[in-house]
DNA sequence: CTTAAGATCGCCT
DNA sequence: GGCGATCTTAAGT
């Protein structure tokens, strides 16, 4: 049995966090059984300073609020009726966090295909709305940590090349919407642009 | 293949 | 009351 050391993943600049998730795996399990993907795709979102970020400025609410807990903590929030997960990234009172964009299947697939009811597997997990319907991720996850008994992240190997470029979906952010802060594995298959 | 629009609801002002 | 860190479907090329 290999050596986890999943800690170590949380920690470091929020842009590591980003980059250090690559690779690893998410895990959910569920009374239908477990699914987990490799994170192929990510964005980091910084908070004080970043105005695409919920956090902007600091700004403290029912929301954001575990975004100021320590690193490796469950974000959750719900859009047009989709869960977005995230991974609290920064040091307690700092409200940083990554957005887990996509995912390569790896374990569950079938369930993902049912949860999903897509004809194509690449359609399974290629987006952050997609991602948490296969896996099961709700609101329900919200202010747990990664490294809990139903939803945890598992080590993983580093890709051998990243690429990076400006986030997705964050049009009327100003200047914020050019920073580089999305990274993912070069050529995989599954990312979601 | 690409583009466009509608769904639909919790959070924040 | 307005607005999304999105997804799906339908229609156009």
């Amino acid at each position: 049995m290999e050596c986890r050391d999943v800690e170590k993943i949380f920690y470091g600049s929020t842009l590591q966090v980003a980059q250090n998730l690559l690779g690893c795996l998410l895990v959910k399990e569920t009374k239908d059984g477990k699914a987990a993907g490799k994170i192929v795709e990510t964005e980091a979102y910084l908070g004080e300073e970043d105005r695409a970020a919920h956090s902007f400025e600091n700004k403290r609410t029912k929301r954001t609020e575990i975004m100021f807990h320590a690193p490796g903590h469950v974000y959750v929030f719900e859009m047009h009726t989709h869960c977005l997960v995230n991974v609290v990234s920064a040091p307690a009172g700092v409200p940083q966090a990554v957005l887990i964009r996509a995912l390569e299947p790896v374990e569950g697939i079938d369930l993902m295909r049912s949860r999903r009811k897509r004809p194509k597997d690449i359609e399974l997990t290629n987006g952050p709305g997609k991602l948490t319907k296969a896996l099961g991720i709700t609101m329900e996850d919200y202010g747990r940590h990664f490294s809990g008994e139903t939803l945890y992240i598992m080590k993983g190997k580093r890709p051998e090349e990243i690429s990076s470029g400006p986030r997705i979906g964050i049009e009327n952010t100003g200047e914020a919407k050019d920073y580089p802060y999305r990274f993912w594995e070069t050529e995989n298959r599954f990312i979601s642009k």
